[in-house]
DNA sequence: TCCCTATTGTTGCACATGCAATCATCAGAT
DNA sequence: ATCTGATGATTGCATGTGCAACAATAGGGA
């Protein structure tokens, strides 16, 4: 029989480091964003989803981006986004605005009690993750990931080249 | 005014270095695991949770697993794990038994379909994960990742910690 | 000008999931 | 034996999410 080698056969087994790399990861993934999200919402009743576009929304230029920008930005679909921003508008932490340039086109816009929220969760969040991920991880491990991260982005289209030309 | 220094300021803002290992992350995490799913419901009609229960249940000894043991090794809470396996089962690929020794316990056991069905399965996914991950991970950073996710893992109950004693 | 296609944002629908309540049962104390 | 608290599994309910369909508009060519 032959031997199960990683390089030869793609459907090999993972070998001990490789299992826990890549679940490591599903659970570190998992409890980290469970863990932050509670915390999120316990502190000021917001979602870690709603606190990550109000983020992206507050580095544009006059605090507000369209919301197909958006939707690029955040892990969320459309649909997903437009019922986040109705939540958000309901809550008065942003507001919508049309488009001069495109009768198509929505913005959001931060409003200031979104600013003033944001800032207070911002300090929660930001501690959160140093407590739970960043102070855990040395620079060189910092860096690494990063080099990781980038790689497997990087084929974000291997969908497309898995499937045979004439699937 | 103060120089905002990591070591001080737990709320201050990420660096770039922080920033690329944090939200790549997030982002990879995303990309992965959506891409795996539809990869795996279109080659055999399964989601990735219940790829994942499968699994387990087929590591154990006797094909089957309690539940509270499988909602532990999955990621996924008591009634999700219930709901999974009620769909599993209308599939045939698993199978309730009761417990002998605890009777409000329940077995979940592979069926033969469900071997067939994870069999075939588990290529398309380890190809996947192969391709997608670890095929763009080197030897050592893939040492350094499990070192990392086990530090990160390790602080599971950091949540508890943070809480006030008498919150 | 008119038409055709692409894009933007929203909605209907289905679905997976978590929390809290519930029921049955176990284990231990009295 | 009985009572009590803890535990295993399930269910009702609410919620967040994605896909596909849709309406409105943009942009470009005949």
């Amino acid at each position: 029989m032959a031997i199960t080698s990683s390089t030869t056969d793609p459907s090999a087994p993972f070998d001990t480091q490789e299992l826990r790399a890549w679940r490591g990861m599903l659970r570190a993934h998992a409890a980290l964003t469970k863990a932050l999200d509670a915390e999120l919402e316990a502190a000021h009743g917001l979602p870690l989803s709603s606190y990550e576009v109000l983020l992206h929304v507050s580095h544009a230029e006059d605090q507000r981006m369209r919301m197909c920008d958006l939707a690029d930005s955040v892990i969320l679909s459309r649909s997903g986004l437009t019922r986040l921003i109705d939540r958000l508008e309901r809550e008065g932490l942003v507001a919508r605005e049309s488009c001069p340039s495109d009768a198509r086109g929505s913005f959001a816009r931060l409003t200031p009690e979104g600013r003033t929220k944001l800032d207070a969760a911002r300090r929660t969040h930001l501690a959160g993750v140093r407590l739970r991920f960043l102070d855990r991880v040395t620079p060189e491990e910092l860096e690494a990931l990063g080099d990781v991260w980038d790689r497997v982005l990087a084929g974000d289209d291997v969908d497309e080249a898995a499937v045979p030309p004439c699937g």
